[in-house]
DNA sequence: CGTGTAAGGAATTCTGACACG
DNA sequence: CGTGTAAGGAATTCTGACACG
């Protein structure tokens, strides 16, 4: 589970190949990140790298553009969802250390 | 499930990129090509592109030679995996089948 | 705003070969 | 056998800019 992870999310693919899975030019590809809707890492020459999630969510903005939304409104539209994952991470990791401190309990391993 | 599988396996990583991920230099990585140990395919101007799966097999491969082990009996060690993959992958072809014509007997649509 | 293009330079990748062992 | 290296060329990528709209 772990490991499916790291494939998504591991940027090692280079420009050129992200085009070609995308379908969009370079040039828009670049653009998107001055824009901040993508965010590629860089190896140590500056080349940039993205990850087959990057590749996925540049498919979703050119389908967002063929629609005709600006890319301002794409990047809003990627903060709501941000705000929205990060309160659900905040609630499953305090779920996680309540049920930590239950299971404490029950294993008589509470300290005070 | 399927999209896990598609991380893994789409070749979409460069030479570069490899050589950082495995530690090997680019000339170890594509003499193992040319004994036939590993097949990438290339892209459209014939650069080599490289999966997931590729980079695990030339980590194993680092370790086997680190051990001593000549390239002709890696080669040798992954075709008898293959050999076994495939029975099993046959095996399981098999079953579905006949999976298959018991369900379609269960919902009564055989043909004759 | 979003994208194309020409520009110049730097780094990447490719192949075939010589070297050592 | 396995790997390093120098060689020369072709394709890649990068940035900043001008263009159009």
């Amino acid at each position: 589970m772990e490991n499916e992870w790291s494939y998504k999310e591991r940027k090692v693919i280079s420009i050129g190949a992200v085009s070609e899975l995308t379908g969009l030019s370079e040039r828009q590809i670049r653009y998107y990140e001055e824009r901040k809707l993508i965010f590629p890492s860089r190896s140590d020459r500056g080349n940039r790298k993205y990850s087959f999630s990057d590749v996925e969510r540049l498919i979703d903005i050119a389908n967002k553009r063929e629609e005709g939304v600006r890319t301002d409104e794409i990047r809003m539209e990627y903060k709501k969802e941000k705000v929205k994952e990060d309160r659900e991470t905040r609630k499953k990791m305090i779920q996680g250390q309540l049920n930590a401190r239950f299971m404490g309990q029950n294993n008589g391993k509470r300290f005070s």
